[in-house]
DNA sequence: AATATATCAGACTATATTGGTCGGATATTA
DNA sequence: TAATATCCGACCAATATAGTCTGATATATT
């Protein structure tokens, strides 16, 4: 439980990486997956959506690979997790909003309050903070 | 990912259930699952094991059940998760004591920063807090 | 004592999530 | 045209979680 995903693993590791050397430098999936011996595929996949997601840009072709995209410090942990795994389950909570599941939420869920806090932390988290 | 698990969900829910009657009063697995459409095998194990864990006290026998046996402000969400199950992957991490696993630690796991970050925020939180 | 009811305990199965693989398409450099 | 890299989705394997089942033990009531 509370554990964090392997391609959100991957994608912090090739983002620091990539945030060592020059900022137009360009990185294959290859040198990262050789280098911290992570299976390829995996993480080529993580890369992809890294790039569908505006973090890094794709180059084609040989010698091809990633470059950074945006300052790690102005995107966070929760945008950062969406990016990589879809929609969290730490839905946002307005409690002056009126809610149509008050009752699943009180009555049955104290759950909320530790998503809350969760969500909370990890909005005030940048990727930048992370990675060094 | 970043999930809490059913029986920590349903262990919360037992315990502001009777968090909200007498404190000397018996509540049976029963009575919980009914009011709350929960497991009640499910739900049983967890009373188990907060009854092991020494949070409630269990009563056996015809009009049995469980109360609560703790000041729940006194423990923390760490604790509580780990009793019921078992060891986080949320390790301690001293920065000032010698690590064998530095290198696995800064060259491969960002990971580590965010674990330390939400351990650090559990334990800064009661299970009364949250059961309020 | 016998019975009913509740906790206790562990093994077991089902389901969901995650991790990882594979095949083929597209883009680009040489 | 060949080689190399990203792209993309379908697929399978491994793991973790959710839930079930069987039987034991303790105790209140009759």
């Amino acid at each position: 439980m509370l554990k964090i995903t392997r391609k959100v693993e991957y994608a912090l590791i090739a983002l620091r990486h990539m945030q060592n050397k020059d900022s137009q430098a360009i990185t294959s999936t290859k040198e990262i997956a050789v280098m911290y011996d992570i299976p390829l595929e995996l993480l080529a996949k993580t890369l992809q959506l890294m790039a569908r997601g505006g973090i890094v840009d794709a180059v084609h072709g040989p010698n091809g690979g990633y470059k950074i995209k945006v300052n790690l410090e102005n995107i966070n942990m929760i945008e950062f997790f969406e990016k990589i795994e879809g929609p969290l389950g730490l839905m946002d909570c307005y409690f002056d909003s009126d809610c149509t599941l008050i009752s699943a939420c009180n009555i049955r869920s104290p759950i909320q309050k530790i998503n809350d806090n969760m969500r909370n932390m990890f909005e005030n988290m940048s990727v930048g903070e992370i990675t060094q």
